[in-house]
DNA sequence: TTGAAAGCGCTAACAT
DNA sequence: ATGTTAGCGCTTTCAA
């Protein structure tokens, strides 16, 4: 079926052996063995097989990438541009990516034991870091190799990449107090990802800084989806002292605040403002166009990834910590406020 | 390190073999040995290892699926949710995921080749079939397992899930033409897609049982995106006798197809209809919602790897083809024309 | 410059 | 019911 180191070797009247190494470029074959080697193989469309050149080198030139699923319909852009990032810079390194799927959860960590113990994977990207991450904490203390896409407390000196996304909410909320607000609401996913703690801080010692506090009835915790967006920007608008602006800690969210806000009779940007994070590429084609602080998702899975290989071929790292600078894109999803009865 | 099946057989004392065969629940190995073996391997976390299972058995219990990216900001909700499907599903059957990133054209062949030959993986998932696909073309000749997402003309043998969006399309033209709409633009993607395909033949042959022609002239072609449905309905928009209504053939260039008509000025749902197809989480987030035809992309994932599965282990498939039926999903997009200077 | 031989961890045919 | 042995395809000592 498929030819093998053998078929050559006989082909070419050497050894297995000598035609491995001419396969390898090992200086001490000669250089006619080589050209023979390799004509032949190309000939032949030889391909070595993985399996048996994994097994023997222990190591499995793959890269791991569980995806923290939640239910069935699981469509978030996020996902899809950073598995991009991933498996581009996986492939120009000769690695496979091989994808789990695991709701986070008891069995989560089991699905890493697994695939470690299985020999299965050399390194994994873990992404949307939580404060108590199980997934770290079993990963570190078997001195599994990993990099994060997000920091953890108390783990500083783990590999990451992540936005400064405390400096990112900041300028949301410079933003914000420039245009005039004062009342603020803010709709957030749970406070076990690490990433809603950094921004709710920015966000905080943001508007702080002018002297306004975020109180906490005004804090709103959600799904990470359009619908939990929708549902806790409806309970903040339908108040009767309902804020001027909301605060949404990622795109998909504001998406869905937008929507509550319209379907409640408001006009975004102007009777109400909205702002998300993230700037995928849908914010743009929302209406109005989303205000909203970029993150470079595509490139910062490669990052990941192309750290992550350099650990596991034990090369240095030049930055074993990488925090990315945000920049706010304004767009006309936010406007001075209308100020209703107060 | 890892411990391997020889230290169990010391541990218990017992030939490697007989470990092998009890960790098999092989019958001729009496139930006491069983019990001691799986105790022992209990106890000292013993996985197999895959690579020398698999090597051994020449075969990979690993799917591939080469998602193909197009660009650096690949941000398709799509994929997200087909992913989780196939994931889901493999991981049920104790498969694992192999997924690679590669931009359709002349090198995806090779990353197909690359992957068979290195035996990698013990079949593919295909998406977003094409007219005149060499993937499948590619597999074919070579009889490799492969199921895809999307039927190719010429091909009516192969193992596929698809939804007859002919039909799909052809419930948007009926409902078009009971608003009223007689002048209907359409934005699609490149007739490369056999869905685009047939989703102009359904709405073509929608329109036409009502006496209504699709003018070429009507339909514009763009990229499958957000910014692609933008430009192309911008153009229809401007036209001095712009259609009533828009049909976008996927959801994300219906968005764009809104942004657009809201910047000209117009008001979705009334001055102008738009239409998508997917249904998509984001499509009821929409302002306003959009009218579109429902896939169930988390299924079709979890049916495409099934079967998938069943081929590769050689199981009877009970249907190779399954043609799903669409579902109309009615939003606030469409409406009754509003008629221009005509 | 080349080849013989061992062995990665596992399974299975063949003994016993 | 259990063990011996061969071998999957490859890399890598070690010896020639």
């Amino acid at each position: 079926m498929t030819t093998s180191i053998r078929d050559i070797a006989e082909k070419v009247g050497k050894s297995i052996t000598t035609v491995s190494r001419a396969l390898h470029d090992y200086d001490d074959v000669s250089p006619e063995t080589k050209e023979l080697v390799r004509k032949a193989a190309q000939e032949m469309g030889y391909v070595a097989n993985r399996q048996a050149q994994l097994l023997r080198q222990k190591s499995t030139d793959t890269i791991g990438f569980i995806l923290p699923t939640f239910g069935p319909r699981f469509s978030d852009p996020f996902f899809s541009e950073f598995l991009a990032g991933i498996g581009n810079k996986a492939a120009d390194h000769g690695y496979d990516l091989l994808v789990s799927t695991c709701p986070p959860g008891e069995k989560e960590i089991r699905t890493y034991q697994y695939e470690v113990q299985s020999n299965r994977v050399d390194g994994f990207i873990i992404v949307r870091t939580r404060v108590d991450d199980a997934r770290i904490q079993y990963l570190n203390s078997i001195g599994f190799p990993f990099v994060a896409f997000g920091r953890v407390p108390g783990m500083d000196d783990m590999p990451y990449v992540d936005e400064n996304s405390d400096v990112g909410m900041q300028m949301i909320a410079d933003y914000l107090v420039e245009l005039g607000h004062t009342h603020i609401g803010c709709i957030a996913p749970s406070m076990e990802y690490t990433f809603a703690t950094h921004r709710m801080q920015g966000l905080r010692e943001g508007l702080r800084f002018h002297g306004i506090d975020l109180r906490e009835q005004d804090v709103l915790t959600g799904d990470l989806t359009e619908k939990g967006g929708y549902e806790r920007a409806m309970e903040l608008i339908q108040r009767p002292y309902r804020p001027t602006a909301i605060v949404a800690l990622n795109d998909l969210m504001a998406i869905g605040a937008i929507s509550a806000a319209q379907d409640a009779g408001l006009v975004v940007g102007k009777d109400i403002s909205v702002t998300g994070f993230d700037n995928i590429p849908l914010s743009t084609y929302t209406h109005p166009p989303l205000t909203t602080v970029h993150q470079p998702i595509f490139q910062i899975g490669n990052m990941v990834c192309e750290m992550l290989i350099k650990i596991v071929k034990g090369m240095p790292l030049e930055e074993k910590q990488v925090l990315l600078k945000p920049s706010l894109i304004k767009r006309q999803s936010t406007g001075a406020p209308f100020l209703v009865e107060k």
